[in-house]
DNA sequence: TGATAATATGCGCAACTGTCGATATAGTCG
DNA sequence: CGACTATATCGACAGTTGCGCATATTATCA
């Protein structure tokens, strides 16, 4: 029955890719639109070395897709529904936290929807 | 506006929580129901120290709740949505996955849900 | 072809993390 | 009180991870 340990395995390294606030930030700032690596550099004020070491291990784990366009390679987020569980932690901690907290609306605004897409309504 | 980076660092350290196979191992195994340590330590087959360890840093990091009877503690998911967004991951994972993969069909058994427990109709 | 720009990678280091054995604490029973 | 059980904590160690510097790779342009 230990065959699951695949399975948790898995699932580990996926939240491992979320397990780290330098890639939080670049999710929070590409999940509107996607962006090149030197976009993210200079938004998050870190060095390419790090940014790009980072976009490829998020790439790689499945969170991040990208797009090749001449020298300039654009990340994305691969999934929606992924986005959408991030927001969904930062509910659940925000829940849980004292209201008057400015912690607790920066976190409800982190990880903001696309602007041009919307919903059928 | 680096404000933002307790936020970020709230939001990594409760993935981080849920990075790690053993961890999930637990809550896998008590999101049906509570148990106590040592029911957990002889369902994982681990030593008592590491289930311990990993039990109070869930607790602590906001995932699990805890009863303490007699000699015993017993621990509980704290948040049904919690585990929620556990078998949302596991979907994420699996969706990605070619079907016939044994491990797509372990991904989706995970986290079940408590069976005394019935939704409103 | 060479020069330049954008991105990725090898190496080394400091910090963190999971694990274990041993031990400390808390609760129950006699 | 002491003996016993259940759980938590201490100290140490190996493996991992995030980081920066330097360098390699890829693509464009002259």
């Amino acid at each position: 029955m230990e065959q699951l340990d695949h399975a948790f395995d898995a699932v580990a390294a996926y939240f491992s890719v979320l397990s780290e606030p330098t890639r939080l930030r670049i999710m929070h700032a590409i999940c509107e639109e996607e962006k090149s690596v030197w976009q993210i550099v200079e938004e998050l004020g870190a060095t390419q070395t790090n940014i790009s070491r980072h976009l490829n291990m998020m790439y790689r784990g499945g969170v991040l897709a990208r797009r090749k366009q001449g020298k300039q390679v654009y990340y994305r987020a691969a999934d929606a529904a992924m986005v959408q569980i991030c927001r969904d932690v930062c509910s659940r901690i925000a829940a849980q936290m004292d209201e008057k907290k400015p912690l607790r609306g920066d976190l409800l605004r982190l990880m903001p929807r696309p602007k041009g897409k919307k919903r059928a309504g």
